[in-house]
DNA sequence: TCGCAGGCGGAAAGCGCTTTCCACCCCCTT
DNA sequence: AAGGGGGTGGAAAGCGCTTTCCGCCTGCGA
């Protein structure tokens, strides 16, 4: 039974005024040993009172009116296309690794690529007064995002994103032109130079960036556009292959659309990589797991997002930019291009 | 310019009472107009200045301070052991799907199946008033864990579970043993006699569902305790095929780990489903892509995710158990017993 | 012995919003 | 024409916490 007379809440929860009346001791004094921050110490003795009254009680402080005092919050905010995509899963892991490093929750917006959406969520980020936001959807080209995005960083939160979303705000940026470059030299090297390459959406900017790396090698491969998917990649290369029988390779932007590639030509009975080979993008889990094992290129994912989280909560002067490699990871599924066709 | 004298909040946010000053109302109509929720109505001529004003200077409601106006929040959490695992990202994507009908944000919190992380982080959504809690990890038996459930429940929050986590709360209940069933059945109408089952952590509630089901048509099933993971599955297929060379099914406990031993069989030359059958469970995307594709069951996850989450925000009485059901998908990898041993 | 400084607890003023009253105005009724 | 009622705007009291002052008490030096 608490000695003080005072009500629980509507809720049924805990306020400090209770734990203090509990301990005996004011509302402020409660407040600093709890939470206490500004340098004042308080006397063992009723340190100890509170604390014991506190863990008795179940306290613990109410978020949004600590929040609300502080007027910082202890929430960041991640924007992501598609958590149940396991390129946007394992950013966010990666982000929430840190976040937890640094005793914040972390709030996941599924956009589903719907820039209304996006900017939906980003509002009710600043609403929240999230403390930062990460956005790790790669932009659209030009979406009229930016403004969204200033009001969020001119309200007191700190943003940063994953690939090149406007200038001013840290960014990590992989190197998606770089990968896209060390496919093409691969397949170059193995003799291909009949390649059709399976992008995504038109408009997204990584898609945009590995092109752009893999072009700079191979000056006009064969393009077919695709939804970022397994379905998307295996009937976009379906349709490559009917339209262009002599392609002696296929490079898929991502790897979930690499291994619907593999789908259609284990379908289309072309051996993969003896007539055919396959590349893909990412290195997810699954890459090795498909047959044959996917050459692919490699984005340290995780890192990627970990890293991201990092630049958001420290305290450095923002617009950085901070690289992440890509790296070819060679498989079983590229080999010399097929003399015969 | 703002015709009212009021500074800026700290953070450089917009708040009401400029709103009004702008519009030239007070703080109440303001409010009756952006929030209005009281059967209230304002006089369209104000209703259209309090618009316009807010509109302009871009404002969005303080959260924290709604939240503590009105002793309720507009987040959920979801408790997850790692979103980055398909399994959970699924569930996660599902629950979040309805959150977003509902206008909630969704806070998402990784416990890596330690269970001092779940009842700190359950503690912390406590704190943000989350207004509900999605359990999605498969509980530990016994885990000292109700008590913070309970805390939880008691301070005005709902609390849903995917899998039994406890009396008294809303559970969506995955038919896990069926799904065990299901598959020894399968696995038996094949004429395998000679079965091993690579099991999870001993102690997830999961696991021991799905291996009950399993065992109750196949009596004795060959054992082997693993990591939830595609190297558990891996390892563990390597030391059950040493040990007991006459298996010809195994039966992985989830797809991941199934995913390891075709990798382990593939590696000890044993064809599959020729030689040796080989099961999953969850039936992830990654399944279909397998070579052979990989006979599962399938449990609906996003579904899941998404039921549980509409257990959390209607108004019904709580307690209730929703089952899910688990269905068998035969695909490549599950074949005849080979005859020669 | 008195004065003063330092240490530490408490009162109270917010933080930005919601919501209950209260007051006012206008119009209708008798 | 006067009284009353309905409708609508505003003042103000919180929501639970932080944090600035303020003032008390103690202990030390002169």
């Amino acid at each position: 039974m608490p000695r003080t007379s005072s009500t629980r809440a509507p809720g049924g929860a805990v306020t400090l005024q209770q734990v203090a009346a509990a301990a005996g001791v004011s509302l402020a004094t409660a407040s600093r040993v709890l939470h206490g921050s500004g340098g004042r110490r308080v006397a063992e003795a009723l340190a100890e009172r509170v604390t014991t009254a506190a863990s008795e009680l179940r306290y613990v402080a109410h978020a949004p009116a600590q929040s609300l005092a502080r007027s910082r919050s202890t929430v960041v905010g991640v924007l992501v296309h598609d958590i149940a995509d396991p390129y946007f899963a394992a950013i966010a892991a990666g982000a929430m690794d840190v976040a937890r490093e640094h005793d914040l929750m972390v709030l996941v917006a599924n956009t589903f690529r719907d820039p209304g959406l996006e900017r939906d969520y980003l509002a009710r980020l600043r609403a929240q007064r999230a403390r930062a936001v990460l956005l790790a959807g790669s932009a659209f080209v030009g979406e009229p995002f930016a403004e969204e995005v200033a009001a969020f960083a001119e309200s007191g939160g700190r943003v940063a994103a994953i690939g090149a979303h406007g200038t001013g705000i840290d960014t990590v940026e992989p190197d998606q032109y770089g990968g896209g470059r060390l496919m093409a030299e691969h397949l170059v090297s193995l003799g291909h130079r009949e390649i059709g390459v399976i992008t995504g959406p038109a408009g997204l900017a990584t898609v945009a960036q590995r092109l752009a790396g893999f072009t700079s090698v191979v000056a006009r491969p064969r393009l077919v556009h695709a939804d970022f998917t397994r379905e998307g990649g295996r009937a976009a290369t379906h349709e490559l292959l009917t339209r262009h029988p002599e392609l002696t390779a296929v490079f898929a932007l991502n790897d979930l659309m690499a291994a619907g590639a593999l789908a259609a030509l284990r379908e289309l009975g072309r051996p993969v990589p003896e007539r055919v080979s396959v590349a893909g993008f990412d290195d997810l889990p699954v890459a090795t797991d498909l047959t044959p094992a996917l050459t692919t290129v490699r984005l340290r994912l995780a890192e990627i997002g970990a890293r991201a989280m990092r630049l958001l909560l420290d305290d450095e002067p923002v617009g950085r930019l901070v690289p992440a490699e890509a790296e070819l990871v060679v498989r079983e599924s590229t080999g010399q291009a097929s003399t015969l066709h």
